[in-house]
DNA sequence: GAGATTTCTTGACAAGTGTCAAACAAAGTC
DNA sequence: GACTTTGTTTGACACTTGTCAAGAAATCTC
């Protein structure tokens, strides 16, 4: 799943050992996620994510080369995680309501309880403006973003019995647009933000799709 | 509040030591915002700044406070030169077409003339979720941009003889997830970018506006 | 068990950071 | 002129950063 290319290690010995080393991985890079999510890129110190987990901060170089190895690592860990969230709804949902009130649902749901996450994600997205070589995770990603939304949106249209009115990468900007929005004002209104957001997507969805 | 006076004045005038304080600041501020727009937030530091700059660093803070006070100024500088991008072509605009066309063209046009500016405001409103100094600012630039938007939205409507069909909050949400998403692509693609940007922005237009 | 290998700790390094203060220069004031 | 205010330079400070290496500890192999 965790296709990491780090290091294809030509040491076959045991591969309980490789498990071990991928666990490990793995471990620090939630914890990572975690102070990541908390401070942003920018105030995160290899040193921080240490002091934050259970391990000292020599041991992060020992599993990762440097400092980008280890963000692009959690990066693509990040991604197996949040790019499927919407597919039971898809699957299950029989009327366009449905689907709406599920993907609503789940929508807000995540912008309230994974909220470090997202923050983390537009800030990385910002990040990668900057530095190159945070590039192609982070268009892997919205790739794969995008696609989500995408599936929603034709499954949305089926059941409405119209198609898609705008095209995959403008659906997933627009849709992107007011998340984003909802996510930079939880900040300053956490309580008014899922809300705000229902209410825009449930205005957008039906101009997203035509007869 | 800050009043950034405009740079017209080409005569020193002996005026109070004020004005020369606040040409000194905008100087500084417009030096900074150079170096941030190509390095962004993360990177760029007080020397850096006042390496690409005539002046030393310690001018800088001489001049202001600590660092978080000159990117503050910066974004408030930078505000006033961005939120009246469209005024004219909203106001010389006399059929839809030529509203759409005007505000396209103006908007690839700042696409590609001033990325690192835009790159830096989104760089700068994710900073905002994690550096709390930062947010009144930005939120006070998201007000203007949503204002804009409204301006244009509200005359595109007029000229169609129809009303929008969303609020303003989200109106501009849905065109600033397109501008993003353009910022970010342009990184990669930058040829294609400002024509993608264009045909999503045409596809987008008339749906939000309803008889 | 002994020896080899992997894993982890600790401390150090060079470079860079924001901040500041004292010396210095320039401009304005009497 | 001398004196004060304002602006600028320079160098220093305390601290953090990413990186690494030497050695201790744990683990595995025989």
């Amino acid at each position: 799943m965790i296709a990491v290319a780090s290091a294809a290690e030509e040491r076959p010995a045991r591969v309980s050992g490789i498990d071990k080393i991928e666990r490990r991985r793995v471990a620090l890079a939630e914890s990572a996620l975690k102070t990541l999510g908390e401070l942003g890129y920018a105030r995160t110190s290899l040193r921080e994510i240490a002091n934050n987990s259970e391990f000292t901060h020599g041991v992060v170089h020992y599993y990762f080369r440097d400092k980008i190895d280890l963000i692009s690592y959690c990066v693509r860990y990040y991604k197996t995680k949040c790019a499927r969230r919407y597919d039971e709804v898809i699957e299950t949902a029989t009327s366009a309501d449905e689907l709406a009130t599920g993907f609503l649902g789940k929508m807000t749901q995540t912008l309230v309880e994974e909220t470090p996450m997202h923050k983390l994600w537009y800030d990385l997205r910002a990040q990668s403006m900057f530095e190159e070589q945070l590039r192609p995770d982070v268009e892997a990603i919205d790739q794969l973003l995008e696609e989500m939304i995408w599936r929603i949106l034709s499954r949305y249209a089926d059941l409405t019995g119209t198609t898609p009115a705008v095209d995959a990468p403008t659906a997933y900007a627009l849709v992107d647009g007011l998340f984003e929005q909802a996510v930079v004002g939880y900040a300053a209104n956490p309580e008014k933000a899922p809300d705000l957001l229902t209410g825009r997507l449930l205005q957008v969805l039906p101009k997203l799709v035509a007869a």
